[in-house]
DNA sequence: CGAATATATCCCTATATCGGAATATGTCAA
DNA sequence: TTGACATATTCCGATATAGGGATATATTCG
């Protein structure tokens, strides 16, 4: 087997920096974009912009409409949900900190109700099985 | 040219399926996990198991430490934000109903403020994703 | 030292990419 | 119809992947 195929996902389709930065001239402007629009706004030859925009096509990242001997394009952003939904879940990560302020927020709360001492507990395992 | 490597980004290391599955267990787990565990895990070949781990090593996705003849490894999430920071730009995309409620809303609180009539005003065009 | 364990690396094949260039397809206009 | 314009597709070459399997490199233990 090879690598999995640009088009079978929204994950490997903008793995493509420049797909990437299609969907980012095709969002900013609003609504529907030429091709021709496009080649100039970036600057590629335009069989690569057709060929990139294919691929988002296919992924479901773009939408098309003709409109005589032109194709408007157009940016589908809901396609790039469970990339956010995916990203999401990692988001401690970068707020730790804020996390961890909330987290110790909560734990004085707690105590300063029961009236106990404070604990210098560390933070509880959110998950388990740690070895 | 081909394709960018896989190693180039954040974004191409999670375009493959495995290496976010791997990043999934590796953050499930709290703290540092075993190759060998992860092999028992994944239930996938030992050598596939260190090349994706090599691939997300060399992004920075993920961090090691030799402990013994065991290489230890962790999550290192904060990679994942540029990812994060990219996809949360086009968050609107699929907020929009909540984005209209809310603006919605806030219309209609200016102008119970000003006691003026309601206004059947379209939403203004932030982005016309009329269709 | 020699064996066992843990992990990485190498070799191989099939596949698919991306870019470049040329060309095909489709549509409007005179 | 002929030609101009807009876009997609095809052919090419270089590259790099992912998986399979074998093997190399380390490290601990007896």
């Amino acid at each position: 087997m090879a690598r999995s195929p640009t088009t079978s996902d929204a994950f490997a389709a903008i793995a493509e920096p420049r797909r990437r930065e299609i969907l980012g001239v095709l969002a900013g402007s609003d609504g529907e974009r030429d091709v021709t629009w496009l080649v100039e706004e970036l600057g590629w030859p335009q069989p690569q912009v057709s060929k990139h925009l294919s691929v988002l096509r296919e992924v479901g990242l773009v939408r098309v409409v003709r409109k005589g001997r032109r194709r408007m394009y157009s940016m589908n952003g809901e396609e790039l949900r469970p990339v956010y939904d995916w990203v999401k879940t990692y988001e401690r990560f970068w707020n730790h900190q804020l996390q961890r302020l909330k987290e110790r927020a909560e734990r004085m709360e707690r105590e300063a109700k029961r009236k106990g001492p404070p604990s210098s507990h560390q933070t509880p395992p959110v998950n388990p099985d740690s070895n």
